[in-house]
RNA sequence: GCGCCCGUAGCUCAGCUGGAUAGAGCGUCGGCCUCCGAAGCCGAAGGUCGCAGGUUCGAAUCCUGCCGGGCGCACCA
C-alpha cells in the first residue's frame, strides 16, 4: 500500500523532470512515504517536495503543488493535500481499505509476508551456550530474540540457516568432564573436597550417576592418588591452578580413552538436554556445529592459511600474531600459541570463514552483551581472510535481570543456584515468556518479573493479545448459536455499509501490518512486531465494546465477522512470528 | 585509561533509518456489564526527551564535549 502511493511519486517525479520543470539530478530521489501520525494528516504523508526544495531552488509548497498536479489518478487516492511546510498528504479510498481485507484472506497465513529478501542468504549464529550445564534465563533470552528474528528474516523472503555453536572444547569442557568424574567417586564412597571451580549444580551428580550405571567402577581411583601433591586450592592457594591440577589427575589416571568417556558422556547428556529444552521452548536449528569439527576437519588450517596470504601474521615471542589492529581491531591478537596450539581466537574466525564458504552473504551473530569486544576482532579476522568485514553483523543482547517482585535472583552457572529457563519455563509459560524476553528493545537491558509474566491477569500484554484473539473465536462460536450462517462473499461484498470510525481504524492498522514485519526484519527488532500486536489488540478490543457484531442486518452482520475475521488471521499471523500460540479460547 | 551499550511520564519502556501537537502499559483518580468473554472499554492527571553546544527548512533521533549507569579490554574457553 506505502508502495502504491510510493510509486505514483514515483511517476509525477519522471514526468516533472522530463518536463524540465526540475533538474536531472533529481531523478533518482528516494521516495519516502510514510504513515500520517495523525489522521486529520491523512493516511499517508511524502515529505518529497522538501528534500527537492534545495535542488530545484524553489519553495517547498509550490513545489508540493506542482508535483500533486502531476500524479496519476489512481482510485485507491480520494484527496490529497498540500500540508505544513510541504507535505503531501494522501488521503485512500474506502476501497483501498476495503481491498487490504481482500488481500488478508488471499494470502491467509503468509499476508504479511513477502520475498524482498530472497536474495541475501543469511546464516543466524543464536543461543550457542557452552554445553557446561543447563541454559538459564539470560540464554533464554537470546533463544527467544534468535528465533523471532529468523521468522521475521524469513517472512520477508531470506533463506536463512538457524544454528548453534557447540563449544565442545577447550578448558571449560575439561573442568566439566573432571567435575563429573569427582562427583562418580563421591557415589563410590569416596570423601573428598570439591574443587571451589568445578561444577556443582546437581546435574553433574546425574550424569555421574549414569555413568556408574553405564561403566560400574571402571573409572574408581583411590582418592589419594587423586589429589595428592596438587596445589592448594582456594581460600588458601590458587583455584586455577588446582582445578588445571585435578584435570591433568584425570587425565593421567583414567587414560585418555577412559577421560573421553567420561567427557562425552557429559557432553551429550548436556547437549541433549539443551536440545530438549530449545525445542520445547520453540526454538529450533537447522544445524548443531560442533566446534571439535573445526580442528579435525582441518578447517582451521585453513584459515590460518587464508589469513597467511594477507601478509599480517608475524611471529613473536614463539607465538603467530595476526595484525588485526590494521584492520580496526584494538590490538593484534595471537592465532597460535607458543605451545603450538591455536588460539580461541583462531578457531573463531575459521568457523566464520567457514559459515562464508558455505555459502551465505550475510552472517548475522547474536551474543550476549558481555561478548561486544569480540566484533571488531572478529571482523578484522574476515578482512584478514580476504572476506569483506561488513558481511558479519553482530546484534548483542542486553542481560536479563530476574526479579521475583521485588526480590532479584542470583544466576551463577558455577555455583549451581541459578534460574534454569526449564524453570522459568515451566513457572510462567512458553508463550509469556517469549512475548516479555522479545518486547523490549535486544539493546535494553531487561528487568523479568515472573510475578508479572505468571500473573494469569490484567497487566500482563502477552494475554491481551491472545485475548483478542480468544475473544474473535468466541464472536464466531456465539454467531454459530445464534443460527447466523458467517458468509464471508457476503461480507466482502458489504464492506462499504462499514462506516464507523472504529471499523476505519482497524482496517488501517491491518494494512499497516506487512509494513511493520518489514521494518522489524530489517532492524532485527522483534518488540516493534509486538508493539504492533498490541496495537491491533487494542483496536479489536476497542471495537468490539463500542458496536456489537452479531445485528440482524444479514450484510452489516456479515461485513463485520468478515473485518474481525481478517483481524484473527493477522493477530495469528504476528504471534506465530513470535512463537506464541494463538489461543481458540482461554 | 581506552572501547561498546543505555539515560524519554512516579515505574517499565516505544518513538518506524531526521518530520507536523513526543506515545503505550502499569500505578493514581473518575466512569462503563438485564447487551457477542469486564483477561475488556472510555475519560483525567502526569514531560526541561541527562546537561551544553553544533549540523538544517525541521533534532528525542545525526555530530562534539561533559554528567550518570551497565559491560568489555587474555598466548582463558
Amino acid at each position: 500500500m506505502k508502495e502504491e502511493i510510493s510509486q505514483l511519486l514515483e511517476q509525477a517525479l519522471k514526468g516533472l523532470v522530463e518536463e524540465g520543470v526540475l533538474p536531472e539530478e533529481t531523478r533518482g530521489t528516494a521516495i519516502q512515504v510514510e504513515r500520517a501520525r495523525d489522521r486529520k494528516h491523512g493516511d499517508f504523508a511524502a515529505n518529497l517536495a522538501m528534500m527537492l526544495a534545495k535542488p530545484a531552488r524553489r519553495n517547498p509548497r509550490e513545489l508540493a503543488a506542482a508535483i500533486v498536479e502531476a500524479l496519476p489518478a489512481s482510485d485507491l487516492v480520494r484527496k490529497v493535500e498540500i500540508a505544513g511546510p510541504g507535505f503531501i498528504n494522501f488521503f485512500l479510498s474506502p476501497q483501498a481499505w476495503h481491498a487490504v481485507v481482500e488481500e488478508v484472506f488471499e494470502r491467509g497465513t503468509r499476508f504479511g509476508h513477502s520475498d524482498i529478501g530472497r536474495d541475501e542468504k543469511i546464516h543466524l549464529e543464536f543461543v550457542s551456550a557452552n554445553p557446561t550445564g543447563p541454559l538459564h534465563v539470560g540464554h533464554g533470552r537470546g533463544a527467544a530474540y534468535g528465533s523471532t528474528v529468523g521468522n521475521l528474516l524469513e517472512a520477508i523472503g531470506h533463506p536463512v540457516h538457524r544454528e548453534y555453536y557447540v563449544n565442545d572444547a577447550g578448558r571449560q569442557m575439561d573442568i566439566l568432564a573432571t567435575s563429573v568424574w569427582l562427583r562418580y567417586l563421591e557415589l563410590g564412597g569416596a570423601e573428598l573436597r570439591f574443587p571451589s571451580n568445578g561444577y556443582r549444580g546437581d546435574y553433574i551428580i546425574d550424569i555421574a550417576r549414569q555413568l556408574r550405571e553405564e561403566h560400574g567402577e571402571a573409572f574408581q581411583q583411590p582418592v589419594e592418588s587423586v589429589f595428592h601433591g596438587l596445589p592448594e586450592d582456594a581460600p588458601d592457594g590458587d583455584k586455577e591452578a588446582h582445578i588445571d591440577g585435578l584435570i591433568g589427575r584425570a587425565r593421567h589416571l583414567l587414560g585418555e580413552e577412559a577421560f573421553q568417556t567420561v567427557f562425552l558422556t557429559a557432553l551429550e547428556d548436556i547437549l541433549a538436554d539443551i536440545r530438549e529444552d530449545l525445542s520445547a521452548f520453540g526454538t529450533e536449528f537447522d544445524e548443531w556445529f560442533s566446534e571439535r569439527s573445526l580442528t579435525s576437519g582441518g578447517m582451521v588450517d585453513h584459515a590460518l592459511e587464508e589469513l597467511e596470504k594477507s601478509g599480517d601474521v608475524y611471529e613473536q615471542d614463539g607465538a603467530k600474531w595476526f595484525a588485526a589492529e590494521k584492520y580496526g581491531d584494538e590490538k593484534d591478537r595471537v592465532v597460535v600459541r607458543d605451545n603450538g596450539q591455536a588460539t580461541y581466537f583462531a578457531s573463531d574466525i575459521a568457523y566464520h570463514l567457514n559459515k562464508r564458504e558455505r555459502g551465505h552473504d550475510r552472517l548475522i551473530d547474536i551474543l550476549g552483551a558481555d561478548h561486544h569486544g569480540y566484533i571488531a576482532r572478529l571482523k578484522a579476522g574476515l578482512e584478514g581472510m580476504g572476506q569483506p568485514g561488513d558481511s558479519l553483523e553482530v546484534r548483542l543482547v542486553q542481560f536479563a535481570h530476574l526479579y521475583r517482585g521485588k526480590e532479584k535472583l542470583q544466576m551463577s552457572t558455577r555455583s549451581g543456584s541459578f534460574v534454569t529457563l526449564r524453570e522459568l519455563r515451566e513457572e510462567v509459560g512458553r508463550d509469556a515468556a517469549r512475548f516479555f524476553y522479545v518486547m523490549r528493545s535486544n539493546e535494553q537491558h531487561l528487568d523479568f518479573d515472573l510475578e508479572l509474566a505468571k500473573s494469569q491477569s490484567s497487566d500482563n500484554p502477552v494475554y491481551y493479545v491472545q485475548y483478542a484473539h480468544a475473544r474473535i473465536c468466541s464472536v464466531f462460536q456465539q454467531a454459530e448459536d445464534k443460527g447466523f450462517q458467517y458468509s464471508r462473499d457476503t461480507g466482502l461484498a458489504n464492506l462499504d455499509q462499514l462506516d464507523e470510525d472504529h471499523e476505519d481504524q482497524l482496517m488501517v492498522t491491518l494494512s499497516r501490518f506487512p509494513e511493520v514485519v518489514e521494518a522489524a526484519a530489517r532492524n532485527r527488532a522483534p518488540h516493534q512486531l509486538t508493539q504492533y500486536l498490541r496495537d491491533l489488540a487494542n483496536d479489536l478490543h476497542t471495537y468490539y465494546n463500542a458496536h456489537t457484531f452479531l445485528v440482524l442486518e444479514e450484510e452489516i452482520r456479515n461485513a463485520r465477522l468478515c473485518l474481525v475475521e481478517a483481524t484473527r488471521q493477522v493477530l495469528a499471523n504476528g504471534l506465530a512470528l513470535i512463537g506464541v500460540s494463538a489461543p481458540e479460547s482461554m
